[in-house]
DNA sequence: ACCTGAACACCGTTCAAGT
DNA sequence: ACCTGAACACCGTTCAAGT
C-alpha cells in the first residue's frame, strides 16, 4: 500500500522511450534497469546467499550508489520478490507429440520445480513468505489443470495440488539447507553414533548420513501420486 | 569450532553451586539464566516474529545489557537453536495400554510435531536451517522405531522417513507462513480472478483461498503413510 | 527522469573493564 | 563468576538535493 511512484514505471522507462542516450561515457557501467538489478541479486544470492544480499552491496557490484536502487525499486523485498521469480520461470519442453502420460507430466513439472529451485538454493525456503508471483502461478495453473484432464475430481483438486506442494517445497527446502551443511550433518551422525544408547534406530539406520536425495524425493513422490490419483 | 568458555558451564552454574545469593535486592529481576533467557525469547519470537528476536530488545525484556546476553550464550544462533528445540520437546501420551495400532501411533506423532510448531509460527521455517537439536532427534528416533516395528525394511526406513519429515516440513512452513498474511491471499485471489483467462482452473477451484488446512493435511498424509508402509 | 550523500535509527559482536 | 558500556563495522531507508 501507499505505493510511491516507480515501480512499474523503472521497468518501461529504459527502451528508448525519450532519447537515445548518449553513448555510455567510455566502457563504464550501463545504466541502472530492473533487469540489471535483478540480474545481480541473483548473482549475489547464488554466492552469498541469503544474509549475503545487501542493498548496499547490490548496489556496489552495479556501481551505482545504494539509494540509486530505491528508484526501480520499492524496498529489498521486492528484489526479493524479482528474483524469485526470476528463478521460476518455466520454459516448456519443446511440445512434443501430444503425451497422454498425465502422470509423466507431472512428475516432470515437478521434477523441473524443484531442480529449480535447487540451482539457487536460497530460493526455496523464501518462496513460501512471499506472495506467489506470475511464474509460479503459470506452474500452478498448469499442475492444476494435469490433474484435472487425468481425472482428478474438482473437489479433490486442491487437496492434491497442496499435497504435492508440500512435498516437493519440503523436500526443497530440506535438501537445500542440509546440503550446505555436509560436514555439520557428519558431525551430527558422530555425535549420534556417541549418543547411541539413546537413538539406537536412526544410528543404525545412518539417518543423517544418507544422501540419495533423488532417489527418495523421487519414491516419496510416486507414493503420493499413486494416492492423489491413482494409476488408471 | 573455537568454542570459547561458556555454553555447557552458563548453564549449570545456577544450581547451588557456590552459595546461595543473597535475596535479591527487593523484587528487582531474578539473575539471568539460560532457562528465562529462552523463556524470554520464545516470548519475543511469538510477539514479534523471527525478525523480532534481537539481542538488544531480549536483553531489554530481561532487564539487563545487551552484552550480559553473551556470557550465557555463544551468539544469537545459539539463542535460535535453544528456542527451537524447546518448541519441539514431545510429552508422550500417559503410555497407555500397548496399542499395536502403529498407523495411529504414526499420525498422532505427526500431528503432535505439526502442531507443535504452528503454536509458534516462526519455528517450521528455522528447523530445516540449524542442526537438529536433542527433542527432534528423539522425535525422528521414536518415528523410526514405530515405523520399524510395524515392518518398514531396514532398507526402505530412510526413505520412508525423510518422505514424511518433506511433507510435515512443507505442510508446517507453507501453512505457518501463509496464515500470517490471509488479506494477502485474498487480495492474490482477486487478483486472479482478474486474470482469470491467464489461470483459469485455479481461478475456478479457488485455490487460494482453501483453508481447509487440517483436512487437507490429513488427507495427503494417508495417501503418503498408504505408500510409505501399506496397511497390512 | 534518474541518481546521489548525509543522516537516522537500528543491528551483532569484540574488547577491556568492572564487581 | 557474572555483568557492563563504549566502540566497530555493519544494516535499510528517508530526505533534500543534484543533473
Amino acid at each position: 500500500m501507499a505505493a510511491k511512484r516507480s515501480g512499474a514505471q523503472g521497468k518501461r522507462s529504459r527502451r528508448m522511450d525519450v532519447a537515445i542516450p548518449s553513448v555510455q561515457a567510455s566502457r563504464s557501467e550501463p545504466p541502472l534497469s530492473l533487469e540489471r538489478i535483478v540480474a545481480t541479486a541473483l548473482e549475489l544470492l547464488d554466492a552469498q546467499g541469503v544474509d549475503g544480499l545487501t542493498m548496499r552491496r547490490l548496489a556496489d557490484r552495479l556501481g551505482s550508489g545504494a539509494m540509486s536502487l530505491y528508484w526501480h525499486v520499492d524496498n529489498k523485498e521486492e528484489v526479493f520478490d524479482l528474483a524469485l521469480d526470476a528463478v521460476l520461470e518455466y520454459r516448456r519442453p519443446p511440445q512434443t507429440v501430444e503425451t497422454h502420460d498425465w502422470r509423466g507430466d507431472v512428475v516432470h513439472m515437478l521434477e523441473d520445480w524443484r531442480a529449480s529451485m535447487l540451482r539457487h538454493p536460497w530460493s526455496a525456503a523464501l518462496l513460501p513468505r512471499r506472495a506467489l508471483g506470475p511464474n509460479m502461478l503459470s506452474r500452478l495453473e498448469l499442475l492444476s489443470k494435469t490433474l484435472s484432464g487425468a481425472g482428478v475430481a474438482d473437489a479433490d483438486l486442491n487437496v492434491a495440488i497442496w499435497s504435492v506442494w508440500n512435498y516437493v517445497m519440503g523436500a526443497t527446502i530440506t535438501r537445500g539447507s542440509f546440503d550446505l551443511s555436509a560436514d555439520d550433518r557428519a558431525a551430527g551422525q558422530l555425535r549420534l553414533t556417541q549418543l547411541s544408547e539413546r537413538y539406537p534406530t536412526i544410528e543404525r539406520s545412518r539417518l543423517l548420513l544418507d544422501d540419495d536425495w533423488n532417489g527418495a524425493f523421487r519414491r516419496g513422490l510416486d507414493f503420493l501420486l499413486d494416492g492423489v490419483a491413482p494409476r488408471q
